[in-house]
DNA sequence: TTGTTATTGTATATTTTTTATACAATAATT
DNA sequence: AATTATTGTATAAAAAATATACAATAACAA
């Protein structure tokens, strides 16, 4: 891979995507952390090219780091402080990689690009995290779904990207944005209801809520699945396409 | 005032505002004609210092542009696209000015500059029509405010920022934005039932719409005022802050 | 001075929506 | 066949939104 100041990209800007998952009643985020010493956890981010909708980045870019693609991503919030820079996070990094890094003239000429102060546009998008399988790139030494309540340390201010992106989620769904993209195809009514009271972190009364959703008219209804407890079958729902 | 190539600002990003005004039961919008031959209005724009927080820029610009200062300013939205350049709209320009206009090297430089695909991010603000005297710059020829139904052909995507920042108005209003922003500081409540109507484009039901603002419990009532109409007087109302 | 008019402010009736409660249906177990 | 826990739906109660009624009143006309 080329580096990234000898890139034709648009300096100075980048991408940031927060991709949430549900899974064991949790909201999660996907979250890479990256490939040397010290343990350093970073959004899933890139750079625009100069021939590239920023629309169309955010989705390259997150398909080069996670694999994942053919989802609808975002923007919800642009990052422009002054201060926003990567520069702590890499002289960190150096510190911990001395060994591993050339401190040659071309490193020089990657620090400044990359030490710029950044603007960075925030995408965010919900996947159902058994469809998706991400895959890492030589640049991480893993990818994992964290739970929204307990996230790694990230670098910057990623922390507030995904706080950012929770708020958003939480004033736009079933306005904007559709919950049900964060569940499998099929699903119980039980299932919708422990999401939006993930999401929401607040409870609603069942009988109540199967109305609302049902009044959406937005699934249709299946066959019911016996789950082999000493009851009722629920049905399984769809959403309809 | 230095040409903007050589100022210390980022490249290939700028920052389009976009002043909400009322008046005469029209929602208006400040736009200013830019001082060149050729009809030319363009949002007040400009870029951002390598050392300048994006919000500090929107307020810089602002107050650069129109002298209006002092008044809230929020981001709405990002326009990325890679087609997004000043160029059709230089090249016109010049093509209307190729007197006036040196074509030196120092010129091209600038034009090569601006002619670059730039990633704008949008602000929107509400401010009192009477309360803001906009003074235009050398840059312009002049600074009016425009009914959102009559806006001038403005150059490049700026209708379609226009378009944007209205729909986050409207689906804003009352939850983050005030409408009371738009309004001088002492008005009856017709004055505000207009301005509703104005904004969503839609009627209310009097009793109930004076119900709905009154519920808020934002506004004071002050003393009558006689318009010398025969009838009733209203009462004027103000915004608590 | 008094009735008239158009508009404003408020109260209340009606309808709709939301929330709470009741209860029937049923898959597996006893 | 009775029991149990859960699910689906109906309906009652409360709250909110909308429609309607009406009193108050500033200027004007007779």
């Amino acid at each position: 891979m080329k580096n990234p100041s000898q890139q034709n990209y648009i300096s100075q800007v980048s991408i940031d995507c927060v991709i949430f998952g549900y899974h064991d009643r949790q909201l999660k985020v996907l979250i890479p952390k990256i490939n040397f010493k010290g343990d350093f956890w970073a959004l899933p981010s890139g750079f625009v090219y100069q021939d590239e909708d920023i629309d169309q980045a955010a989705e390259r870019i997150l398909r080069d780091r996670t694999s994942i693609q053919d989802i609808y991503l975002e923007q919800f919030r642009v990052f422009g402080k002054a201060s926003r820079t990567n520069k702590p996070f890499l002289d960190e990094l150096i510190a911990f990689n001395f060994d591993k890094l050339s401190v040659k003239n071309e490193a020089q000429q990657e620090y400044d690009w990359f030490t710029k102060r950044f603007i960075s546009i925030g995408y965010y998008a919900l996947v159902d995290i058994n469809k998706v399988v991400p895959q890492k790139t030589d640049l991480d030494e893993s990818i994992e779904w964290y739970s929204i309540h307990e996230l790694p340390r990230m670098i910057m201010d990623h922390s507030d990207i995904v706080d950012e992106a929770l708020k958003t989620l939480q004033s736009h769904l079933d306005d904007k944005i559709n919950a049900f993209n964060l569940l499998p195809d099929t699903f119980t009514m039980k299932e919708v209801q422990e999401l939006y009271e993930t999401i929401f972190d607040k409870t609603f009364v069942r009988t109540n809520f199967q109305k609302m959703i049902l009044d959406m008219n937005v699934l249709e209804r299946l066959e019911k699945k016996f789950t082999g407890a000493a009851n009722k079958a629920p049905y399984l729902y769809r959403f309809k396409k």
